[in-house]
DNA sequence: CTATCACTGGTCAATATGTGCAGTGAATGG
DNA sequence: CCATTCACTGCACATATTGACCAGTGATAG
């Protein structure tokens, strides 16, 4: 569950040039073939790595805005506004926490007037008693992994 | 800048195994490659696929706690604050936001004990007036794309 | 000391890729 | 109405990559 330093290169190499194929990344490592598609199956495997599908950009799609929601769910609804949310194909993600709301979701739309019809449809569901959205304005910090994963094989040697 | 019924079905395939290649995806679409290959080049100059890179799990990493700060951030400090964020692995990413808060960011910890190290890490910088912290605990809706793709494909036709 | 393990460096056949080509049909604009 | 443009098809080719093996080597652990 541990990687190692040559598992951080490889996943950094990969994150930074994912069209390069086994052979090439072996290059890149210098390290035989049979090592890198031993490594990548280990980590496919243990599930550090989940795939390697492709990286969508909403925003290219046609939905620039992008917001936070806070929920606050009646007693006993958590399964219902699940199950709710998750046909919208507007909530990207969807997390249950601590703290002062009860779940709190990542929303898309195509326009600040678009993402009222998207809050209309979230929290237009009984289970939902009160929803408090932040709007996202700039984003300094893309979703990344790379300094994880290099804090992550430091640690190991 | 939109997607047709074709590109949506090539990245939904694309997503769901990403391991095929071009020639098996024409297959699968029942088009020739040279389509495939076309769309797909145009898909990612026009920035809706942004690449292919290795999607790797935090937790299978070793940091499963996830969570969500609301930072109050000091007026004229955005941008030292950005940086000092920018420069701490377990800040997966980064917004600035209307609403309560002025910032919200996604943190990924070892433990619950080390989440408390993080989340000191992070408001230990002097721009930073006060941090509120939602612990995750289940994701129902784990981060997706694929509804968003097949919604927008199927507004243009 | 010995078994195990990961890595190397090599081979092999099968497959995929990048590239270019001519032909077809639909949509566009003069 | 005609000419042009465009996307797609189906095909070809040389090259590169893949998955699968194998024997040999060095480090490690029991």
């Amino acid at each position: 569950m541990a990687i190692d330093h040559l598992d951080g290169r490889l996943i950094v190499l990969l994150a930074r040039e994912p069209r390069i194929g086994v052979l090439e990344a072996s290059r890149r490592l210098g390290v035989a073939r049979g090592t890198v598609q031993a490594r990548l199956d280990r980590l496919q495997s243990n599930g550090v790595i989940r795939g390697f599908g492709p990286d969508v950009d909403p925003a290219a799609l046609g939905y620039p805005v992008t917001a936070f929601a806070t929920l606050e769910i009646k007693q006993g609804q958590g399964a219902d506004v699940r199950a709710h949310l998750g046909g919208v194909p507007e909530v990207l993600e969807l997390h249950t926490t601590t703290g002062h709301g009860d779940m709190l979701c990542r929303l898309v739309a195509r326009s600040n007037a678009d993402l009222q019809r998207v809050i209309d449809r979230v929290v237009g569901f009984d289970g939902i008693v009160r929803a408090s959205t932040a709007i996202v304005m700039e984003n300094p910090v893309p979703l990344r992994i790379i300094p994880l994963v290099e804090q992550a094989a430091a640690d190991t040697g």
